[in-house]
DNA sequence: TACGTATATACCCATATGTGCATATACGAA
DNA sequence: TTCGTATATGCACATATGGGTATATACGTA
């Protein structure tokens, strides 16, 4: 029981439940999810240490960036932002980071040619 | 999104999400559910409290008893619910408390004896 | 009216939580 | 090695949260 209170604990907060939502969609590093919130950079590594100690993501280290995924095999969770998603359809700010969500690459690449 | 939150976020104390699987359920007096999850009346009439000013149950009151149940038009909470209890299938704590759910209108009837 | 049961609430307190700011660490490039 | 970017973490703090104890309220009954 504590293991569902725990995931329920974690969507319980806007910027980790905003966080789940876009690592649910695709693989991401923290300077992309950081520009998709438009939060601070503790914040988010913050909330991600927090996430990746439940094992709630996964994360590996490509060069400087570090990506985190979800973990598919909890289904539990999985089933929870299926029914999520589903009812943010057209919420404003699922929305906006959903559009946010689709120019995150181009994102990473403009950084790398600013360089 | 804020909508979303607030039903994670009751969602994350086991007392009430224990309440809330008793909900789904059926329809339960305090003392009923006082009885189940073998907690303090204060306690449960707290939680009650705040599910009630977050519209996830409602309450009806029969002569002294005052019956809560679930609001059904909430979607987004039954299908967490629906997640929950097929997640929560082999486990202890929720097994015990089904199995007190089945007792709990002897309990009305032996308190209704005993006076 | 007085009493007993059922339920709600007020007050207090310990603890957990989220966040900001500063700083540390990791890594590639020059 | 030095620098810049990316990421993680430590510290401090304000606030939220859950629970205990006592008390208030509601209602039926004698």
């Amino acid at each position: 029981m504590t293991e569902v209170m725990d995931v329920f604990k974690v969507l319980s907060d806007e910027t980790r439940l905003r966080i789940m939502i876009l690592l649910y969609n695709k693989s991401l590093c923290v300077c992309q999810i950081q520009a998709v919130l438009e939060e601070t950079q503790p914040k988010i590594s913050k909330h991600l240490g927090k996430l990746r100690d439940l094992n709630f993501v996964q994360s590996k280290r490509l060069e400087q960036l570090m990506y985190y995924d979800i973990d598919d095999s909890n289904k539990l969770l999985i089933a929870l932002l299926e029914d999520v998603v589903h009812h943010l359809e057209k919420d404003a700010t699922y929305m906006k980071d959903m559009h946010r969500l689709k120019h995150v690459d181009d994102y990473i690449q403009v950084k790398a040619f600013e360089v």
